[in-house]
DNA sequence: CTGATACTTAAGTGATTGCTATAGTATCCC
DNA sequence: GGGATACTATAGCAATCACTTAAGTATCAG
């Protein structure tokens, strides 16, 4: 698998609390970086580096004009990794029949 | 969110290329420690160390019989995983129907 | 021009990861 | 019993993480 190491970027991105608010804040249209960080308790600077994280895995694309760099959301990242899980989906739903009856 | 651990834990778990073909090989059904780790040039107890990790995501189930661990996948770990992402699916669809339009 | 705003960069730190090597323990098979 | 098999537990280590502090650099507003 050649994008194994973007989806190691998306959930590595998504583990954790801050960043998946961040997300979850961008869902709802566009942001600047200190208002992203409004939410948390934590400096500007853990904020930008959250957000690095984010856009480095693609989750996030942003531009700057003046001095505002205004950041949204990119839903193709947020696609990518919904058909990593529909492929587990898929495999488990025509190879457990068996197992659901069994569980618990 | 009192789950926000355990979001944290899934996508933990999940950014892992080693964990996550665990998983995938736990779709088709139960399977040994060594079995899972044969795809993987590592220690058995690196294995066993990632095994751990899915665990404790609640991703894997195990039991011990004599002396080998059978690992089954927890459907349900993965479908709290889909629903974070439907909820934010969600919240995109409504809000950027402009968005989309104005992209690049 | 001047001060406030909005980041940006760099360095440092303590905690967590993803391994390895080593040394177990508990079956299973002959 | 005795050796192979299947883990299991512990320690150690280099790399990465999630921050912080401190010191920038651009705008923008008056």
């Amino acid at each position: 698998m050649q994008q194994a190491h973007a989806l190691d970027a998306l959930f590595q991105a998504l583990a954790d609390p801050a960043r998946r608010g961040m997300i979850a804040r961008l869902c709802r249209g566009p942001a600047s970086v200190s208002e992203l960080g409004k939410p948390f308790e934590m400096t500007l600077s853990a904020v930008a580096q959250h957000l690095q994280v984010l856009e480095a895995s693609g989750l996030v694309r942003s531009q700057k004009l003046g001095r505002v760099r205004t950041c949204r959301l990119e839903a193709k990242a947020l696609e990518r990794v919904d058909r990593w899980l529909s492929a587990r989906r898929a495999s488990w739903e025509t190879m457990q029949p068996r197992a659901k009856l069994e569980a618990r």
